[in-house]
DNA sequence: CTTGCTAACGACAATTGTTGTTGATAGCAT
DNA sequence: ATGCTATCAACAACAATTGTCGTTAGCAAG
C-alpha cells in the first residue's frame, strides 16, 4: 500500500474527500503487516481521536480496497483482516489460538486439475496454513529435559 | 460419513441420545457432496419434520464435527457449510457468485517452507480455488464467433 | 478567500449467522 | 415400566457488518 501522501493524492483524483479521520487509518495500515482486523483499527485510531466511529474505518477500508490498496481477507478467524500487502503475492498462515495472520510468499501455489478447467473458471487460489504459532504452542524447549 | 443407522449405533455409544430430527439430519447429509449450509439443511428438514428448529440443527452438525463424522467449513461465503466427506482428504473451488463449492482431490499441496517451521506448526493446508462456475459465468461458448 | 456542492462524519438502528437459556419432552439404560 | 437426563422448541442474546439520516466540513472553482 502507498503512503498516507500518496493516498491522500489518489483519494482526491477520485473525487474522493480526505478527512484526519481517514488520514489516521492510512497511517495506521502503511507498513503495517499484522492483519489487522477492522475493530483493532478502529482501536487504534481512537486513541488519538476518540469520537472515530467505526463506520467511517469501514467505509475507509471498503474505498481503500476499491482502490486496490488493501486486500479484505477472511480467514475463518470470525472477522474481516485488512492486508496492505498488495505489492507482493503471497500466502498466508493462520495460528488457530491466538489469530496471529503472517504472510507466507510461496514461489509456487497448485493449480486447479484439467477436468475441472471446463466447467470453472479459476480467479484465485488461496493457501492457508493452519496452525500453532510459538507463542501459543507448548514451549518449543531448547532443551528437551524439563518434562 | 457413515451411513443413518450406522451414526445412530455411534451416537448411542458415545451417550448421545438418537431423535427422529437427528435421523433427518443423518439422511439427509449422507452421501451429500452439495457442502449444504446448515439453514439449507434446516429448509431440507422442515418439509418432513416442520417443527424441527434451526439450533437442533446446529446441535447435532457440531456432535457430528466432534465425533469426525462432517467437517465445518468456513470458505467466506458467509455461512458454513457442512462437509459430509471425512473419507478422502481433498480441497475445495468455490463460486464467488453462487456459493457452489465443489471438491478438488489434490495429489499435492504445498509445504510450508522451512524458514516458517520452527515458528510455526502446522496442522492443516487449506486450497481454495475461487472464480465462477460455468452456471455463473459466462456462457463457454462452443463457437468462438459470437464475440 | 469565499462559496457551494456533496462526500464523509457520528449516532444509532437493522441485519445476518450463530450461540445461550430455559422449561418441557421424550430417548433409552436399567 | 420407570427415571434420569439429553434433546427439544421457542426465544433472547450475541458479534460482525451494513444501512439510514441529519449534520459537518473537504476542497475545487471562482
Ligand atoms: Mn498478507
Ligand atoms: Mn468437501
Ligand atoms: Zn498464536
Ligand atoms: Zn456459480
Amino acid at each position: 500500500m502507498r503512503t498516507a501522501d500518496e493516498l491522500t493524492g489518489l483519494f482526491r483524483t477520485q473525487g474522493l474527500r480526505v478527512t484526519p479521520q481517514r488520514q489516521a487509518i492510512f497511517r495506521l495500515l502503511h507498513g503495517n503487516d499484522r492483519h489487522p482486523t477492522v475493530d483493532s483499527l478502529y482501536d487504534a485510531a481512537r486513541t488519538e481521536m476518540p469520537t472515530i466511529s467505526l463506520k467511517t474505518v469501514y467505509q475507509t477500508v471498503h474505498d481503500l480496497e476499491a482502490l486496490g490498496q488493501v486486500t479484505l481477507l477472511d480467514l475463518g478467524t470470525g472477522s474481516v483482516r485488512v492486508d496492505p500487502n498488495v505489492e507482493s503475492d503471497h500466502q498466508h498462515l493462520v495460528c488457530t489460538s491466538c489469530g496471529l495472520v503472517r504472510d507466507v510468499p510461496l514461489t509456487e501455489v497448485p493449480s486447479l486439475p484439467a477436468r475441472y478447467r471446463r466447467e470453472f473458471r479459476t480467479d484465485a487460489v488461496e493457501v492457508i496454513f493452519r496452525g500453532v504459532c510459538d507463542q501459543c504452542g507448548p514451549r518449543p524447549s531448547k532443551s528437551p529435559t524439563n518434562q
